[in-house]
RNA sequence: GCACCAGUAGCUCAGUGGAUAGAGCAAUGGCCUCCGGAGCCAUGUGCGGAGGUUCGAUUCCUCUCUGGUGCACCA
C-alpha cells in the first residue's frame, strides 16, 4: 500500500521514488489522515511554494480506486485510504513485522560492559540505573539478532582494596564481616576515610597494601578474594530478584596480568610519558587531560585496566560494538581511554566503542552518600515495591492465585519501568511515592492492560485462524490502536540505535494507552461472531505487542494480578 | 577558570526544521444494570533570555542566565 502510495507520487510529480519515499518517512500526526506527504519538503528542489506542489500532484494523481479522498492542506498533501484496504495492510504487516524475527544484527557481536559494581560497597539505588539500562540494551540487540554478551567489569581491584585491608587490620574482625557481609565493609570503608582525613600516612599504608596484592603477596589476596566473594554473593542475590543474569563476571582483578602489556603497547609506540613520577599519555592535542596509565608507585590504575579489557574483548569476541553504561561523571574518563585505543593505531575505536552516560540519581533533592545515611539500597526498593503490590492485591484482587509470584513480578516491574521511562541522561531525583505510584503512566498500568487483554481472551469464543472481515474494524478506536501496534518495528530499531531504552517504554505505554480507549469504545465479547473474531484478533495482537515490549524492558507480564 | 550535560504546563517528563507543542501526577466534574475502575472522558495563558540562519526555529548556530557533573595517582 505504501509502495502504491510513493507510486502514485513519483509519477505524478515525476520525482524519484527514493525522494517520495523519504518524505513519506515523517510520520503524519494522528488526525491527519491515514498518510501524510508533507510537499514543504520539496519545495527547495522545485523552487516552488509547498501548497502550489501538493496542488499540482493532487491534481495529477486524481481518482485512484485504493484512495477514499485526497485533501490538500496548506503544505500537506493528506492520502485517505480506504479504510478496510488499509486496516488489513496494518494487521498483515504487523502479523510479519511485529512478531517475526529480525536478521539485522546477523553475525554482529556487541558487548555490554554495565552493573559492574564496586566490589564491598552497597549496591544502591544508583547501580540500579546501569543494570537496568544495561540488561534493556541487552535484549534489545538480541532482538535485532545481534549476539551480545554480558559482562560484568566488577571493580574487584584498586587501592581501595588497601584501604579495606588497613581498616579491616585496624578496626575490623572476621565475625563482623561474616554476619554483616557488605555492610561491615562499607562501614570500615568509610570509616578509614575518617581517620585518613585525620593521618594521612594511613593512605600510605593503603598504596602500599594494593602494591603487594598487585606483587601477589598471599595475605592480601587471601584477604581481597575473601572480600569479594562475599560481595558477589549479595550482588547475585539482587541480579536474581530482578530477573538478570550476566555472561561473564569479568571484574578489574582479571586484567591484572594484562595492564603489563599495556604499557608495552604504550610504550612501544613512544606514547608513555613521566610526569610528576606518574606514567602517562599526553591528550593535550585533544583538548583533554593526560590519560593516567601508572601510577608513582608502579601500581595500575583504571584505565590501564580499561585498556586492557578492551584488547582483551576485542581479541575474543572481535565485536562490533562495546557499549559501557556508566554515570555521566565517567564521560571524560572513557574519551580518553578510547582515544588512547585509537591512538595505538585501532581505528575501529572511533565507532566502536560507545560510553552510554546516564544521569546522577539524587535522593529527594539531596545527594546520595553513605556516610550521611542518605542512601537507599536497591533491594530495598524491590522489597518495599513487592510489599506495596501485595497490599494493593489484598485490597482489589483478594482471591488471586499466585499472589506473591505476582506481587514480585509486578513490583520489580514498577522499579523497572519507573527508571526506563524517562531519557538516560536525565537526573533523577528518587521519591518513594513516584516510585510506588502505580496509576497512570506506570509499569503496572501497562501489566494491568495486558492482563485485560489476556482475561477478555479467555472469556471468549476465538478463532485465532479465521479470516478476519476488516471491514469491521474501521472505528477510530481500532485504527489509532493499529497504527500504534504497527510502529513496534521501528520502534525497537530507534531504540537500538539511540541507545535509549525509553523509546520502547513509551511505546508500551502508547499501545496501552490506545488499548484502553479502544476497550472502552468497543465491546468485545458481542454476539456477531465475525465482529468478535475481528475486535479479538485486535486484543490479541495487542497482548502479544505489550509483552514483547515490556519484555524488552525486561519486565514480565502476569495473566492476573 | 575550562569542558560536558540539562532547562518545555503547578510537579515529573515526552516531542518535532513545518499543520492546533503532547502525556502522567495533583485538582474539579463526569462514565457503561455489559469483557477487570491499577480504567475511560472533560477542563491547560507552557518551549529560561537575547540575537542569528531559514519561506518557516521550541528544534540548528552564537552569546547569556540557572542547575548538575567532570578536570592525574579513587572507580
Amino acid at each position: 500500500m505504501r509502495d502504491q502510495i510513493i507510486d502514485l507520487i513519483s509519477t505524478a510529480a515525476n520525482l524519484d521514488k527514493a525522494m517520495v519515499s523519504d518524505i513519506l518517512e515523517i510520520p503524519p500526526k494522528a488526525d491527519m489522515g491515514d498518510y501524510a506527504f508533507p510537499c514543504f519538503q520539496l519545495a527547495k528542489t522545485l523552487r516552488k511554494a509547498p501548497p502550489m506542489i501538493a496542488v499540482e500532484i493532487a491534481e495529477k494523481i486524481g481518482d485512484v480506486d485504493i484512495l477514499d479522498k485526497l485533501e490538500v492542506k496548506g503544505a500537506y498533501l493528506n492520502f485517505f485510504i480506504k479504510k478496510d484496504l488499509f486496516v488489513k495492510t496494518m494487521i498483515e504487516t504487523a502479523d510479519v513485522d511485529n512478531f517475526g524475527s529480525s536478521t539485522m544484527g546477523e553475525g554482529k557481536t556487541i558487548c555490554i560492559d554495565y552493573s559492574s559494581p564496586n566490589v564491598a560497597k552497597n549496591f544502591h539505588v544508583g547501580h540500579l540505573r546501569t543494570t537496568i539500562i544495561g540488561n534493556s540494551l541487552y535484549k534489545i540487540y538480541s532482538k535485532l539478532g545481534y549476539n551480545v554478551e554480558r559482562i560484568n567489569h566488577l571493580g574487584d581491584w584498586g587501592t581501595q582494596f588497601g584501604k579495606l585491608i588497613v581498616a579491616y587490620k585496624a578496626w575490623g574482625s572476621k565475625e563482623a564481616v561474616e554476619k554483616d557481609g557488605v555492610a561491615e565493609l562499607m562501614r570500615l570503608y568509610v570509616k578509614f576515610h575518617e581517620e585518613a582525613d585525620k593521618d594521612d600516612s594511613l593512605n600510605d599504608q593503603a598504596r602500599a597494601w594494593f602494591t603487594k596484592m598487585e606483587h601477589g603477596n598471599e595475605e592480601a589476596l587471601d584477604i581481597w578474594k575473601w572480600f569479594v566473594d562475599i560481595s558477589l554473593k549479595e550482588y547475585k542475590g539482587t541480579y536474581a530478584l530482578l530477573g538478570m543474569e550476566f555472561d561473564h563476571y569479568l571484574g578489574e582483578s582479571f586484567y591484572r596480568d594484562k595492564t603489563a602489556d599495556v604499557v608495552k603497547r604504550l610504550q612501544d609506540a613512544n606514547l608513555l610519558e613521566e610526569s610528576q613520577g606518574a606514567q602517562i599519555v599526553n591528550l593535550e592535542e585533544y583538548d583533554m587531560p593526560p590519560c593516567l596509565i601508572m601510577k608513582k608507585d608502579g601500581s595500575s590504575i583504571y584505565a590501564t585496566r580499561d585498556l586492557a579489557a578492551i584488547f582483551y574483548r576485542k581479541q575474543r569476541w572481535n565485536f562490533d560494538k562495546c557499549l559501557y553504561v556508566t554515570g555521566q561523571e565517567q564521560k571524560l574518563h572513557f574519551a580518553q581511554v578510547f582515544k588512547v585505543v585509537e591512538l595505538l593505531g585501532n581505528d575501529w575505536a572511533k565507532d566502536s566503542l560507545v560510553h552510554i552516560p546516564y544521569g546522577l540519581v539524587s535522593l529527594e533533592g539531596a545527594k546520595l552518600s553513605t556516610r550521611s545515611g542518605n542512601i537507599i539500597y536497591a533491594e530495598d526498593i524491590l522489597l518495599e515495591a513487592i510489599d506495596k503490590v501485595k497490599g494493593v492485591i489484598a485490597e482489589k484482587n483478594p482471591d488471586l492465585e499466585n499472589k506473591d509470584e505476582v506481587a514480585k513480578i509486578v513490583g520489580v516491574g514498577a522499579i523497572l519501568f519507573h527508571d526506563l521511562y524517562n531519557q538516560r541522561i536525565k537526573d533523577v531525583s528518587f521519591k518513594w511515592d513516584k516510585v510506588l505510584n502505580f496509576d497512570g503512566e506506570t509499569g503496572p498500568y501497562v501489566q494491568y492492560t495486558y492482563c485485560r487483554c489476556a482475561s477478555i481472551l479467555r472469556g471468549i469464543d476465538y478463532n485465532a485462524d479465521a479470516a478476519i472481515d476488516y471491514s469491521l474494524l474501521l472505528d477510530e478506536e481500532a485504527i489509532a490502536l493499529l497504527k500504534e501496534i504497527n510502529r513496534f518495528p521501528q520502534v525497537v530499531k530507534d531504540a537500538a540505535e539511540k541507545y535509549e531504552p525509553c523509546v520502547v517504554a513509551r511505546f508500551a505505554m502508547d499501545v496501552a494507552q490506545s488499548f484502553s480507549r479502544f476497550y472502552n469504545a468497543d465491546r468485545v465479547n458481542v454476539e456477531n461472531a465475525a465482529l468478535r473474531n475481528a475486535r479479538a484478533k485486535l486484543v490479541d495482537m495487542t497482548k502479544r505487542t505489550l509483552k514483547d515490549a515490556l519484555d524488552l524492558l525486561g519486565i514480565q507480564c502476569p495473566e492476573q494480578m
